[in-house]
DNA sequence: CGTTTTTGACCCGCGC
DNA sequence: GCGCGGGTCAAAAACG
């Protein structure tokens, strides 16, 4: 209960988790505009569905819901960032080319949500902690820190680690747990689920100075899919001898992107087929970021169609 | 032998 | 204040 609500606060993992759901449950033709089951995220995605509605590129939305599938397998990513607009929309297209690891074609389903809140205050504190925590441990003794000592120090910390970073989460459908993303991660934890029989995967990029995590757990709902959430951003490209040769020009630009991570990546292991078989793309933009960004989104929108025709075309006047 | 994974313990904030 | 649950640490084990 907590869990959940606090998740819903901070960022919107839950809520994709609940879009998930709702299609799963609905039908992907309902799934941006329907409410969802869950009330406290079904308020919040259909609000900020409404501004959607009205400032994302048009048609995207719909362009999905006619293209609706008789799809048996689609992605369902989702995710939402707080500071990084850009980001966030390269992750939708990315989105699309989330590859289906070990099955025979897929339909991807896409749906972006953006969190725009400025503040962090709905934030975890969690995030930093890691690191935070860590250091301060070592810094203060060198093994066994002083837990009274460090909570004055937390109290302290705690308001400067409101600032969370920026969050993206996603579901796909795969059998595969921890899906390739370029990048090399070093597991760190694992943790069981409540209500879920799955355990959630705590990975941190092991470059040096990158602080980018992600958790990877499989629906309890359908094992089918793996949720996935990143966290910061990479500051640094793609190891060399991971990169594809097929696909190296975005990690220059694009490196320190999680959302990145999928557009360099991807070509490696989808098709033009799989493209082909986009259903649709869901855009959402939260005011705030809207009336900062709307001209960039319309360049990137435009980029957007450019790397997927398929999933606009429909849409275009 | 260096790196990664496993896994129980620990920390922390939140709700009750 | 306590318990819960998410997240992280870190020693040991496993791996290549």
């Amino acid at each position: 209960m907590s869990n959940e609500t606090k998740d819903l606060n901070n960022y919107h993992y839950t809520s994709s988790y609940n879009h998930y759901n709702n299609i799963n449950n609905q039908n992907i033709l309902n799934l941006p505009y329907v409410s969802g089951p869950s009330t406290y995220n079904a308020n919040m995605i259909s609000s900020q569905i409404g501004y959607d509605l009205q400032l994302s590129p048009q048609g995207v939305y719909e362009s999905g819901f006619e293209l609706s599938p008789s799809s048996t397998e689609f992605f369902n990513p989702s995710f939402d960032q707080q500071n990084d607009f850009h980001n966030a929309f390269n992750y939708n297209t990315s989105n699309k080319s989330q590859e289906v690891v070990g099955s025979g074609g897929a339909i991807i389903e896409s749906e972006t949500r953006i969190s725009a809140s400025p503040s962090s205050e709905a934030d975890h504190h969690h995030d930093e902690d890691s690191g935070k925590s860590l250091g301060e441990r070592e810094a203060d003794d060198g093994g066994k820190y002083d837990q009274r000592a460090q909570k004055v120090v937390k109290t302290k910390k705690t308001e400067e680690k409101k600032q969370r970073e920026p969050r993206v989460s996603f579901v796909t459908k795969t059998e595969v747990e921890h899906l390739e993303d370029g990048y090399r991660w070093r597991k760190y934890g694992q943790k069981a689920v409540k209500n879920s029989p799955y355990p959630r995967s705590y990975y941190r990029c092991t470059t040096q100075k990158c602080n980018v995590k992600k958790r990877v757990e499989r629906s309890y709902q359908d094992p089918t899919v793996v949720i996935t959430t990143y966290e910061s951003q990479h500051n640094h490209p793609i190891p060399t001898s991971r990169r594809s040769a097929l696909f190296s020009g975005p990690a220059t630009s694009n490196y320190n992107s999680p959302v990145s991570d999928f557009i360099i990546n991807t070509p490696r292991s989808f098709s033009n087929d799989d493209l082909l078989r986009v259903p649709y793309a869901a855009v959402n933009v939260n005011a705030n970021y809207q009336q900062q960004q709307n001209q960039e989104f319309q360049n990137d929108y435009e980029l957007l169609k450019d790397m997927f025709p398929s999933v606009f075309f429909k849409q275009e006047p």
